[in-house]
DNA sequence: TAATTTACCTACTATAAAGGTAGGTAGTAA
DNA sequence: TTACTACCTACCTTTATAGTAGGTAAATTA
C-alpha cells in the first residue's frame, strides 16, 4: 500500500530545493529537475498548482524561474501535500464529498478510521520546511 | 488519496463481525456478506489469506464456514491490514524490497516519511478488534 | 527586431491496481 | 445422494499514476 505518489513528493522537493537556493533570485525548474533527478515536463504539470495556491511565484522568459512566498518556516508538510495529492483520508467514507454511508453509525471501524487521519494530518501539518532542511538522516 | 482499500477494510468487518457471533460455530460468509452487505465473491476471494495466516478456520460443507482462532483480545489492527493490503510504506522507498535509493542519505524528506511510517504502524498495532467492538461512535 | 529561454497548456499513452464477476472444483454433513 | 460450503482460476471494467509530445505565451538579451 503506497500512500503518497511522487506527485506529492516531488512538490515537497521542488519547494526545499528552492528554499535551499533562495537567495539566488528566480529558479528555472531545468536546473531544479537536473539536481532532482526528475522529469522536467512531469515537474512543469505540478508546478501550477502551487502557483496558484500561491505557495510559489513564477516568471516567464530568459532568467526566469520559481520562487518562495514565504519562508521555509512558513510551510508545513501537510499543506503542500493536501494541494498536490488531494485530502488525505485514510478510507473512502472520511472524504469530504463522500456520498453519506448508512452504516455509520452503526460502523465499529469508523472512530478508529477518524483517528488514524487525525494522527496523520496532525504530523504532517506540524512537519516545517525548514524542519526538513535541517534533516541529516543519522 | 486513499490509504486503504476495501480488501482490507472489508476483511477487518469480517473478524469483526466473526468476533460478535464466536459463540456460534463456524459462520458461513454467506450470512455475514449479507449482514455486512458485501459482495459474496469478492469475500470469498479475501478470505484464504487469512486462514493461511491462521487468523481464522474454514470448515467446508453443510454447517461449515470461518472461526476465530484466537479471542478479539489477541488480533491487531494493523496485523489484519497488514495481511491483507501487505505492508503499509507511505512511500516507495519504505517498501521492504524497494531498490535502494542512491539519494537515501542525502534525501531530506527520507526521515519524515519514516517517522510518519511509524506512527501508523505503531497506532493500528496498538489497537485491538476487542476494542473496535466496544466502539459506540458517540 | 530576432533569437532564446522560460513558464504553462492540452492531448495522448502505457501500465498497474482496485473491485469486482463467472464458472467452476472439492470437501463435508444431513 | 443432495445440499451446502470453502476455495480456485480466469476474466473484466474502471480509475489512477507517471509520464511524453508538441505546442503557446511571456520575458530577456543580443
Amino acid at each position: 500500500m503506497m500512500m503518497f505518489s511522487t506527485r506529492g513528493r516531488y512538490a515537497l522537493r521542488v519547494i526545499i530545493d528552492l528554499a535551499e537556493h533562495n537567495d539566488c533570485g528566480y529558479i528555472a525548474m531545468k536546473q531544479v529537475a537536473e539536481r532532482q533527478n526528475i522529469s522536467l515536463k512531469y515537474l512543469e504539470r505540478i508546478m501550477p498548482s502551487l502557483v496558484k495556491a500561491r505557495l510559489i511565484e513564477g516568471i516567464h522568459g530568459k532568467g526566469g524561474g520559481y520562487r518562495l512566498t514565504r519562508t521555509p518556516e512558513e510551510y508545513s508538510v501537510g499543506e503542500i501535500l493536501r494541494l498536490t495529492e488531494g485530502e488525505f483520508a485514510t478510507v473512502a467514507c472520511l472524504e469530504c464529498n463522500a456520498e453519506p454511508c448508512e452504516r455509520s453509525n452503526v460502523c465499529r471501524t469508523y472512530p478508529m478510521w477518524n483517528k488514524l487521519n487525525d494522527l496523520i494530518n496532525n504530523y504532517l501539518d506540524s512537519v516545517t520546511i525548514a524542519e526538513l532542511m535541517k534533516s541529516d538522516n543519522k
